[in-house]
RNA sequence: GUGAUUGUAGCUCAGCCGGUUAGAGCAUCAGAUUGUGGAUCUGAGGGUCGUGGGUUCAAAUCCCAUCAGUCACCCCA
């Protein structure tokens, strides 16, 4: 064997054929649930304008994204209006903005809002649509984190009804069932919870930080987290505020309840649980059960655009996040289309693949989409198993031939290798009496066929074709 | 962006207190078996030890640099 070089980028996968049919036995399952919930689907350019992308999701997913440079002789313009001096002086963002134009997007949320604000006039609010795409983050990648993955998101545009929060649990429930994945919870909060908390504590001015230490505090526990919020200057009687408020426990209403008469007069969170009171409301008259949703009054999803209800979905035993999403009131603005609400949730595709993988979850038939193939010793028969492909073919069922290979033993391996559940041998002594050996490959047995129509029936009935 | 760790055959790894010709398992190919896969046995092919430099009589082994992978943090799906 000769010797050869190649790689693939760090954080960017193939997908081989045994992997790619358990993921499109995910995607399939997760577009079929999707449509029965009146989403449409969509799908938007792998790269978007720069202006489109950038400004939109934070400097930390600027950094993450990757920059496609400019076609052509990029330089040229460069030289002629820049002092060579002048144009590193700035740094490298303001250099690759002269030099690149174009980015791959990080999310499907942003070429989602584009999309609704390039297309209002023609689109019909509300607006539901899925998205199944890859997207790409120049980090590092780690245990089930890529630099390309693809994204699951469905969204509703242009209502601010609280009925779509509520649709979702019924989309992730769904999803769920149809995986088999058992457990799972859907943790709610409400951004202005956390927005009308720091200003009941005179703290309105460091909303972002407190929300991202409390948001820790799952992974780090309460003790850091009350460390963490003194170290930002929070005082010791607005920390035992918070810790009440984090001690909360009940029922849904309960813990809604508790909360509006530890901060009677704060507007934010009267709306909040308002809010959380209609979904609630929905929620259960769509079937919705007590035990697949509780609030997390810790719950805060980083992403800068939330502005209402957030949700998150876990599997309860290893707490692990698979969905998460939310409102954003303002989605479009930054397109310059203001008033349309936007309620979503993405679904963690790689991670859910992992756990059907690691719960074994995959159904187990259809792994080789192949029933039979023909084997020959001549060219003769070659010639009469490519007839008899023809043949099985137009009866759908999934045959293929090795031409130019005599050896019975190679056609054999092959067969075996690559899971394929029968064998029919066209040798001399088959063709003299006109009829075929079958073999099942799972079983081992053979035996002497004399029609196509027997061939037929004996590949159909066996209960591992069952699936075309 | 920060930190840790690993690079030896297609894959997984051993060898690493420097010392002949760098090994194993799996995989591949051939044969035992010229009409029968998985199992077994026999044999074969496959390596500038990530790359570059340094120390040394001598480097896969020690030192430095560099590149790449993996893991964790930040952040996130």
């Amino acid at each position: 064997m000769s010797k050869f070089q190649t790689s693939i980028p760090r954080g960017t996968r193939d997908f081989p054929p045994e992997v790619m049919i358990k993921r499109d036995y995910l995607f399939e399952i997760l577009k079929s649930v999707f449509e029965k919930y009146s989403y449409l689907p969509l799908e938007t350019p792998a790269f978007e304008m720069l202006s489109v992308l950038e400004g939109k999701g934070g400097d930390e997913n600027e950094k993450l994204m990757f920059r496609i440079l400019n076609s052509g002789d990029f330089l040229q313009p460069l030289a002629q209006s820049y002092n060579p001096e002048n144009l590193f002086k700035n740094g490298y963002t303001e250099f690759s903005s002269l030099i690149a134009e174009k980015g791959l997007r990080y999310d499907l949320t942003i070429p989602f809002a584009r999309f609704v604000a390039m297309n209002h006039a023609t689109l019909s609010f509300p607006f539901k649509r899925y998205q199944i795409q890859p997207v790409w983050r120049a980090d590092r990648p780690q245990k089930g984190r890529y630099r390309e993955f693809y994204q699951c998101d469905i969204d509703v545009a242009g209502s601010k009804s609280l009925f779509y929060e509520a649709e979702i649990l019924v989309v992730i429930r769904n999803v769920f069932e149809m995986l088999n994945i058992k457990q799972v919870t859907t943790f709610i909060n409400h951004r202005k919870i956390l927005l009308g908390v720091t200003q009941a504590l005179g703290m309105e001015n460091k909303f972002f930080e407190i929300t991202d230490i409390i948001d820790k505090m799952n992974k780090i526990g309460m003790e850091k987290t009350l460390n963490e919020l003194s170290t930002i200057g929070m005082t010791q009687e607005n920390i035992s505020t918070i810790t009440g408020m984090f001690s909360i426990f009940g029922s849904f209403a309960e813990k809604l309840l508790t909360l509006i008469n530890l901060f009677p007069d704060n507007k934010n969170i009267s709306e909040a649980v308002s809010d959380l009171n209609m979904l609630y409301n929905y929620a259960k008259a769509m079937g919705i059960e007590e035990n697949e949703f509780q609030i997390d009054f810790t719950l805060a999803r980083g992403l800068g655009y939330y502005t209402g209800v957030v949700m998150e979905t876990k599997i309860k035993e290893d707490a692990i996040s698979i969905c998460g999403g939310g409102r954003y009131d303002d989605l479009t603005g930054v397109f310059g289309l203001t008033g349309v609400s936007g309620v979503g949730i993405s679904f963690g595709a790689e991670r859910i693949y992992d756990i059907l993988e690691e719960k074994k979850l995959f159904p187990e038939t259809d792994k080789s989409k192949v029933s039979v193939l023909i084997a020959s010793m001549d060219s003769q028969g070659e010639i009469a198993g490519v007839r008899l492909l023809a043949e099985l073919r137009k009866k759908q069922i999934r045959a293929v031939i090795l031409p130019g290979e005599s050896k019975l033993k190679k056609q054999l391996a092959y067969a075996d290798k690559n899971n394929i559940l029968f064998v029919l041998i066209l040798g001399p002594d088959e063709l003299a009496n006109n009829s075929f050996t079958l073999k099942n490959m799972t079983t081992g047995e053979q035996k002497i066929v004399g029609s196509l129509e027997e061939v037929y029936t004996n590949i159909s009935n066996n209960p591992d074709n069952l699936k075309q």
